[in-house]
DNA sequence: CGAGGAATTGAGTAGGTTCAAGGCCGGTGG
DNA sequence: CCACCGGCCTTGAACCTACTCAATTCCTCG
């Protein structure tokens, strides 16, 4: 549509393990993740690390980077990454010019709150095998809603560590929460691919709600839109 | 401005320790926060509760609820509040017709959105000292900045339970840290008045930075669109 | 084939939960 | 005006979940 010319022919490239923007420091410009797997994090003082979110393919970021001076967090990659850049002054004029693009990122919003809604719950309530259920569910979930999975199986690029950094665990725990999945036959995971054998299951110890993500009468993902003219 | 009289015009007013919005029902219409103080929260299957943020006066709530089927949670009064309530359509054309307004909301979603990410590390990663603190800071400075308080003192309308619901502890774990904070005279809380003595020392306790509400640079608060025309 | 990070597992510890009891305070009704 | 009542605060003690420390094995990549 001419928006997503501009877009696609800011395309920059990231290898895994490396942040694309830094705390501290201003934003530089809007950006939509186009391939790859990143996330949002933050460093603590003693060392710890705190994963914000995890940024998908389709999700935007600093859209009203604008407004802010410095980066409360930063944001990197988990595995090669490509991301495509976009002026604010253009970002700005979206909800007018392409009022359907506009929809779809209020809507991504919207959706993006009530997934740090859930990680706050789980954070604050819920038990080590609880969490580490959640974040598998979500990650599943989250590429099916997008269409990089089937059934109910996903590549999962994140180490032990990194699944702990985002539900607030150390590794050992997460392990013997993924342990005990195993020996149930609740999961699969070899290899960095994942499996959910008996999703109910999980979801229940997860204590996750059927429709968390507000995934019924979402509008077409955002990655449709970018898709439809090839990207 | 106009606008304002549309929207004092539907004030609604709620006793304390009522729900304002109800989890699982679709959101009946936006609004802001003039009176008062709540919180969006939600009941797990196992009766504990989880509060997601505290809504003080001038917060808005639910602006995109038209994109909603059923809320994922409740937003609950802690005190007598009052809200004005407005029409979905309305809200959408505040950035073509009032920019400086729509600009302070765009404003006002980011900080909520950084608040929430304070609170996600805050969960995920520190001790039950550094989480009260951390709350007890939030909601300080938070009053500070729409004016509610000078110095460091503020109305604390929250019992133990309410405090732990919102940093993921038992009341007796917040009890404890408010007991330590007593001793070292970091604090001083009686009948809902809570002063901060020493707010450097609880901002190292909760490993705060100096800006994590990027109050530097921010417009004007919402509150003082608000204020202007006398509401 | 060697090296380094990740996964796995065990043992001991600690921070917070759970359970419980007593005191305080504010609100209500007589 | 005062007494009663219920919820909150406070504190102690036992318990438990997840952390810490550590050693071994496994993978992957160069």
């Amino acid at each position: 549509v001419g928006l997503l010319e501009a877009l696609s022919a800011n395309e920059q490239r990231f290898a895994a393990r490396v942040d694309i923007v830094t705390e501290g420091e201003p934003p530089r410009s809007a950006f939509v993740l186009t391939h790859g797997l990143a996330c949002r994090y933050r460093i603590l003082r003693n060392g710890r690390r705190q994963i914000l979110t995890f940024v998908l393919p389709g999700d935007t970021s600093d859209l009203n980077g604008f407004l802010i001076r410095a980066m409360d967090h930063s944001i990197g990659t988990l595995t090669p990454t490509r991301i495509a850049t976009s002026q604010w002054e253009f970002v700005i004029d979206i909800p007018a010019k392409y009022p359907r693009l506009g929809a779809a990122l209020w809507w991504s919003a919207l959706q993006e709150d009530a997934i740090q809604r859930e990680r706050i719950v789980a954070l604050g309530r819920r038990s080590a095998r609880a969490r580490v259920a959640y974040i598998l569910c979500e990650l599943v979930w989250r590429q099916k809603a997008i269409g990089l999975s089937e059934d109910h199986a996903i590549r999962l690029p994140l180490t032990q560590i990194d699944l702990g950094d985002a539900v607030g665990l150390t590794p050992v725990a997460v392990n013997r929460a993924l342990q005990e999945f195993r020996r149930n036959e609740l999961i699969t995971l070899e290899r960095g691919r994942l499996v959910l054998l008996l999703i109910d299951r999980l979801m229940e110890i997860a204590q996750l709600s059927q429709d968390y993500l507000h995934l019924n009468g979402a509008p077409l993902p955002i990655r449709r839109y970018f898709e439809r003219s090839g990207l």
